[in-house]
RNA sequence: GCGCCUGUAGCUCAAUCGGAUAGAGCAACGGACUUCUAAUCCGUAGGUUACAGGUUCGAUUCCUGUCAGGCGCGCCA
């Protein structure tokens, strides 16, 4: 209906400008206020200026003109120059019959093949520990993102890159070993920057089980690494896999960096940006705005990232030789490249903001490709408790687990409570107000409106009312509320088609509460369950429409749907 | 010093890529359960949209500046 009055109207503006004038989109709205019709248009405004008319005399030629839809009732213009839309009573509430039919496809579109094959990354922590409450709202956000590009036809696979290589893989492995020892019996001083967890205690000895002791205490230190190194990657691994779990998300790929050393492609892709010219040996200023008491200007292989926008040229080998993380991730991000996808979205935490730009360039350069990856940059959360800051170490070994806030607080609370907010906003993470407040959590007032429609549909079949396929007179649903509620419905494809394009699957959390409300609203003003025959299937027909799309919404953000709380 | 993000009700956040009278939840106060679930609803109160300019029919939104907070700034990932 939308679309058939937009293109109405621009089909008359086509004839009323120039052919050369370019034709402004036309764009409805919803109004806030009902006596401002059920859609307006702001068309008229836009044109003043390049019709050089007043825009309530553009809007009145417009209303005049317009081949207007027959569900189309009235037009108005209004304030500056609106024109402001009425609808017959029940013009748009075919969208409930729709909504049976398409069931949980409605609002969801067929898988585009035609579309760039889309790879998501996030979360991607560090595999030398368990989840903390850092990584949640990434996760989060990721895999609620995932779920709405997937919804709105794009091929889409999850990714997690794993960080299995590195100097912070030595730590983890001589972490492992002291602790080993320790189990030996010897008195360890743990040095400053090993883990200090007690999951590295579990670790050496599971490890122990199939390694013992004395045949490591024979290797020398990197013999021993190159053993502990990637047993202890794996059970990292697999502890993440069960804490991912927890919050119900699962990956479609892992992939190692590890790999990407072993295979030569980090080397190769050295090699041909040197061919490229894109490489050259020389330094770098000094870092600007903290004091480096040691720095000395040395000279290094330089990857020339500036041709790319990016503000300063980057190293590509440490001072030993090896590649840089940076050098890596360009082979990645390339490797995705090959793989097909020629779409890359990365979510990231605010603290890697920086690396942006010279990702960008890197891919730029390698691949071809413009502003890929698509990088969302989350905002820190901070953790608080009882309203005060809950400071936390890796080093310490005194942090917040995300599996302790799963457990505590439920994964349906945690993930719908970072997914209402933008990923601008930074946002502080209240553990004993998440848990106080359970009970008058956003998520289960749209939890509860849920489990009410399946109370209703529990309830009237109770009395051997059903509904009946194609009943349900929807010119029986005249209410405010009623007529708020099918409209509410008809926008979701929009809503969602809007949230996928700006990649804000927050939309998704915020329109849910609107729905929720408006259905909380009827349920209070009217009945379903009632005697007249003819107004209870219809009723029921809205009942069912509201309960599959909360569900269907419910399902993008990862949260569950309950038939009764 | 520079770059990115943010600043909206007491608190947490929205506001349809420039639209009409800036809205929800929590907290406060007053009401509504013999009727499909009161984890709900209705009402009251709460605002110079950080501040100052600019752009135009119209600014929370765009531009400039100031202030405040967060993050980042050599071969750590």
């Amino acid at each position: 209906m939308k679309q058939q009055i937009e293109t109405a109207i621009a089909r008359y503006l086509s004839t009323l400008l120039d052919a050369g004038a370019a034709v402004p989109e036309v764009v409805l709205t919803r109004p806030k206020q009902k006596e401002h019709g059920d859609y307006a248009c702001n068309i008229a405004m836009q044109l003043a200026r390049p019709l050089k008319q007043a825009p309530a005399a553009i809007a009145r030629q417009l209303i005049d003109g317009v081949a207007w839809p027959q569900a189309v009732t009235r037009a108005e213009v209004a304030g500056p120059g609106f024109i402001n839309l009425f609808l017959r009573q029940s013009a748009e509430a075919g969208v409930l019959h729709t909504v049976l039919q398409q069931g949980a496809e409605y609002g969801r579109l067929p898988t585009d093949t035609a579309k760039p094959k889309v790879n998501l990354e996030f979360v991607s922590a560090n595999p030398t520990g368990p989840m903390h409450v850092g990584h949640c709202r990434g996760a989060c956000v990721g895999d609620a993102l995932a779920n709405l590009l997937l919804a709105r036809g794009f091929p889409l696979q999850r990714e997690y890159y794993i960080n299995d290589a590195g100097a912070q893989i030595g730590v983890l492995a001589e972490s492992v070993w002291l602790r080993m020892r320790e189990l030996q019996g010897e008195t360890i001083d743990f040095p400053d920057g090993c883990y200090p967890g007690d999951y590295v205690v579990e670790i050496a000895r599971a490890i122990l089980r199939e390694h013992p002791f004395a045949t490591l205490a024979a290797l020398d230190d990197a013999g021993r690494r190159a053993v502990i190194g990637p047993l202890a990657v794996a059970a990292n691994m697999a502890m993440i896999r069960d804490d991912l779990a927890a919050l119900h998300i699962q990956f479609d790929h892992y992939f190692s960096e590890t790999t990407l050393h072993q295979s030569g492609a980090v080397e190769r892709l050295i090699a041909k940006l040197q061919q490229d010219g894109l490489v050259y040996r020389g330094t770098l200023p000094p870092p600007k705005g903290k004091e480096v008491a040691d720095y000395r200007p040395v000279e290094q292989l330089l990857f020339r990232t500036t041709r790319f926008g990016d503000s300063v040229d980057r190293s590509l080998q440490k001072q030993d030789g090896t590649p840089t993380y940076f050098a890596a991730d360009i082979a990645y991000h390339h490797d995705k490249f090959q793989r097909g996808f020629t779409r890359q979205i990365d979510i990231w935490g605010a603290d890697h903001g920086g690396y942006v730009s010279r990702v960008q360039a890197a891919v730029a350069a390698v691949c071809g490709l413009k502003k890929q990856p698509e990088v969302l940059l989350v905002q820190m959360v901070n953790l608080m408790r009882d309203g005060q800051p809950v400071k936390m170490s890796k080093r310490a070994g005194t942090f917040v687990t995300l599996r302790e806030v799963v457990d505590e607080v439920g994964a349906d609370a945690v993930r719908f409570n970072f997914l209402t907010r933008r990923v601008e906003s930074q946002l502080d993470f209240d553990l004993e107000a998440a848990k106080k407040q359970s009970e008058e959590n956003p998520v289960y007032y749209v939890q509860y409106a849920h489990a009410r429609c399946a109370a209703i549909v529990r309830k009237a079949a109770e009395e051997g009312r059903v509904l009946q396929p194609a009943t349900g007179d929807t010119a029986l649903l005249t209410s405010d509320e009623e007529r708020k509620l099918i409209a509410l419905l008809t926008e979701y494809p929009d809503m969602l088609e809007k949230a996928a394009a700006r990649l804000e699957p927050y939309r998704v959390a915020t329109w849910l509460m609107a729905l929720a409300a408006a259905w909380h609203r009827f349920y209070h003003k009217q009945r379903v369950v009632v005697e007249d025959a003819a107004l209870c299937q219809a009723r029921l027909l809205l009942v069912h429409a509201v309960r599959q799309v909360l569900a269907n919404g419910l399902a993008i953000l990862g949260v569950t749907a309950p038939e009764r709380m």
